[in-house]
DNA sequence: TTTAATCATCGTAATATTGCGATATATTAT
DNA sequence: ATAATATATCGCAATATTACGATGATTAAA
């Protein structure tokens, strides 16, 4: 026991959970916000803006390059990341299509 | 270590995250879509549908009241579920957000 | 060519999550 | 009162995540 058993739901059920999966940990989101605030891409600035140790940094940007929501492309030296565009618009519209279909009005709690 | 180390964000970028734990499950993902088609509350006829153990989805149910998006009332011998609409509304609005500040034709990387 | 800088990955420890059987509690039916 | 039903919680095992130091690979600078 202990891992999720993908199985016995749909692809897009699994789908939404590793999306949000990728969302869920504070690391991760205050790097997406970086990168959109500067539009721009950025190296591994990151690890002084964040104040976590440069291993912990690149496994966060790796688990968000895994999930396709960022993109890095080898700059001499250093790496820069930034926001996958086509990604992060599936992400929009996957999590708008899920929180769009509920009327608050008709939730009448028993 | 181990442990995320929340002191080093912000509070939003913690409630965001934790936001998005609530649903990086696809159990959570599956409870929550039967909420919504459903509309009525429902007890645990989660446990036929998802193929998990009782004890499992009582915990999976647990967390996502602990995020508060969805609250119980005990009905007699059993426990009718259904969506918090105001933290459904917050929920919605904080990925909207989250997720409208990007151009994608202005994301060009490196 | 040596040195410094930038990253990714490996190994490992701490902690969290997932899942389930067993058990406890409360309500309803007999 | 007893049995059946519905849930929550406890305790445990398996697995996943988080974090970091150390190491390796690559590139830029001296």
């Amino acid at each position: 026991m202990g891992a999720t058993k993908t199985d016995l739901f749909t692809k897009e059920q699994n789908e939404m959970a590793a999306m949000a999966k990728a969302l869920a940990h504070p690391a991760r989101i205050a790097i997406l916000q970086y990168l959109i605030k500067k539009n721009v891409c950025i190296t591994s600035t990151f690890v002084e803006e964040l104040g976590l140790a440069q291993a912990t940094v690149s496994q966060h940007l790796k688990e968000l390059k895994l999930a396709g929501i960022i993109q890095g492309s080898i700059e001499g030296a250093s790496v820069c990341y930034c926001i996958n565009p086509k990604v992060w618009k599936q992400y929009k519209a996957l999590f708008n299509s899920f929180f769009k279909d509920v009327n608050p009005a008709e939730q009448e709690c028993c």
